[in-house]
DNA sequence: CCCGGTGAGTCCAGTTTTCCAACCCGGTGC
DNA sequence: GCACCGGGTTGGAAAACTGGACTCACCGGG
């Protein structure tokens, strides 16, 4: 049997190929079907289906904003918005490790520098590297090795 | 056309199914095709293409641990290391966010507590909230709104 | 020598998804 | 009347995925 665990399940919902765009436009502020279209490149149909999961799994809500004819917005909830931190990580890595040279995206944050995310124990407020930290399995079997060696 | 972002490009390397879920067992120690195909529940042939397309693009590297006969194992680059945080993010989004209960697995940081992954500007250190930064299109058109409204 | 097992895949047939283009429908602007 | 817009749906072809069987090389036991 396959691991459990919560990486697997967040990827029932938002691993789908133009979910995590449509998410990422609905974060940077669409809200109208044809704009998600054209911004993530995405073909309708796809799109209307992932949208419409996204809506069934309480990540967007539709809203009506128009009665005749009938015209529909898509608004993040606050678990969609939650998952803005891990779209900065994964933007941070796409920076570092697949696009070399200048970034094509560029936040800025409320501090008034250019956002760079960084991940940190809540705890202790130390970056997280991979050597500092152990997996512990809950369920299921024990992970025996956790640091990846050389 | 389709905004240029990192996150586009980070997808494309990492964004199909079984991917990253072969990379959080790498990273979490597994080294063997069996050992992979077990753990992620992917069907052998498309584990092995996705892990023929990670070694491609540098995420991975197979290497012959045995001559007679010939045997592989598959080590994480540095790319794959940082993708921890990604992976981490991820994982805390899901046990907030999808799994109601205790999370499945569970980290532990070499400060002695329990790990729990927290974005932040690498700049203020504080917590990034998606209220608090401002996307900046560099190529392509700006970003007209960044603040997800209700 | 034969049998079974292991590791790392490949091959195949059948099903499911994805993609693209075209179409639809209600309403609006000219 | 006619084209256009927003928000989809439909259809057919192409690609991806699935599960299981198969391969190939070697090992160990009886």
């Amino acid at each position: 049997m396959a691991r459990t665990c919560s990486i697997a399940d967040a990827l029932e919902v938002i691993g789908e190929r133009w979910t995590l765009l449509a998410l990422r436009e609905v974060l940077l502020g669409c809200r109208r079907f044809d704009q998600i279209v054209q911004q993530t490149g995405a073909s309708r149909d796809i799109l209307a289906t992932r949208l419409r999961k996204l809506v069934d799994a309480g990540l967007l809500e539709r809203r009506q904003y128009e009665q005749h004819p009938p015209r529909y917005e898509y608004h993040p909830t606050e678990a969609a918005k939650s998952l803005h931190t891990v779209l900065l990580t994964l933007m941070e890595w796409g920076d570092r490790h697949i696009n070399p040279g200048p970034p094509p995206t560029v936040w800025e944050h409320s501090c008034g520098e250019v956002l760079h995310a960084q991940v940190v124990c809540e705890h202790c407020h130390q970056p997280v590297e991979l050597g500092e930290s152990r997996a512990v399995r809950l369920g299921g079997q024990p992970v025996e090795r956790t640091v990846s060696d050389e």
